[in-house]
DNA sequence: GGGTCAACCAAGCAAGCGCTAGTGTAAACG
DNA sequence: CGTTTACACTAGCGCTTGCTTGGTTGACCC
């Protein structure tokens, strides 16, 4: 048994995991419907993954590294202005939601179903990824570009991206950065 | 077996229910967790609903008929100006989130587990409600209150809303109806 | 060319699942 | 009084669940 995400094989199985619990959803997904789709036996499945919980987990770890990662680099490549820096987070944030989207609505679904050490572990990677949001968030405010109380407008910016997952349609007219746009208009000031 | 909510013993069954829902997610409660929890025996249950799908329908129907009702009498009772109306709004959601609140986490998270038939009947129920906000949006639009696409807008809104769910802490200092003026600051107009 | 090792399979166990069948009982009804 | 009704019980059926065990295969290594 593997103990990272290194092994390509073990990569490729988090990624048909994350499908099938997208579409069945965690519990009810069951280890010989995860093997079937992955063209193995039930068995063989605990050569990989210690036991189904650690499946999840992989799931989500994928997802919100990643979503770390594109943020990080979202930052370094956009213009210094608070602005520039808000658009930019919320753009990389709904660009992974496409990318990434099955493993981000598992993330979002299926957290709870976690036990406490994955749960611990991952929670460092998902506060790192917040706190980039709150140091963007508390430069605009700082600029005066928003205001109000910066845990609030933090919190109702991401309620209101993640929840994109449930309405967004790729195939529809509008693309992440249509949406990125007008939220961050939505939320500064209006100049009349 | 009773046909709808009416037996008060049936409705204290479904509040009971949606606490444990929350707890342990809707697949993860047995129908052995219910009764016990009930104070009666597994069988039994079976008196009171049809299935056990019939249960988590029950709670979901009660949360969303309950936050349609508190958002109808908010409308009659608030101002007629587009302002008042939608901090009346964004007041009763979050507060139905409170009273409700095992409810409607359970409408949010455990949505795709009902089958097509309960699905289609409460999709009326939740309809008939989204449609209060974009009416509301609608009016605020049109007043020049706030501005951009309104099904975007109203989407946000109610993720910002729902979201909340998450983090929220009665509790702690904030009454539902700071949440509420908060978030109807961010998305208005700031005069300078 | 024997040893190592990742990857897989066949078979099945123990536990738990939703739900049913049949019965008992006390209150309400005509 | 006899009948009905609501509510609860006991007992368990048939099935699925996550996971284990013991063994096989083929590629690579010194």
């Amino acid at each position: 048994m593997n103990v990272m995400n290194e092994s390509p094989r073990r990569k490729e199985l988090t990624r048909l995991a994350a499908q099938l619990f997208v579409q069945e959803g965690f519990d009810r997904t069951t280890v010989r419907m995860l093997a079937q789709e992955m063209g193995i036996k039930s068995g063989s499945l605990f050569h990989h993954f210690r036991d189904k919980q650690e499946i999840l987990a992989a799931v989500i770890e994928e997802g919100t590294h990643n979503a770390l990662a594109m943020a990080r680099q979202a930052l370094v490549e956009c213009g210094p202005d608070a602005e520039s820096r808000l658009r930019a987070m919320a753009r990389a944030h709904l660009e992974t939601l496409l990318t990434d989207r099955n493993a981000h609505v598992v993330a979002l679904y299926e957290w709870r179903r976690l036990d406490p050490e994955a749960r611990a572990h991952l929670s460092h990677l998902r506060d790192a990824y917040e706190a980039l949001w709150e140091e963007v968030i508390d430069a605009a405010l700082a600029e005066g570009l928003i205001h109000g109380d910066r845990f609030l407008v933090s919190r109702f910016v991401m309620g209101a991206l993640n929840w994109t997952v449930r309405w967004y349609d790729p195939r529809g007219p509008r693309t992440p950065d249509d949406l990125a746009d007008e939220l961050v208009a939505m939320i500064t000031r209006h100049p009349a």
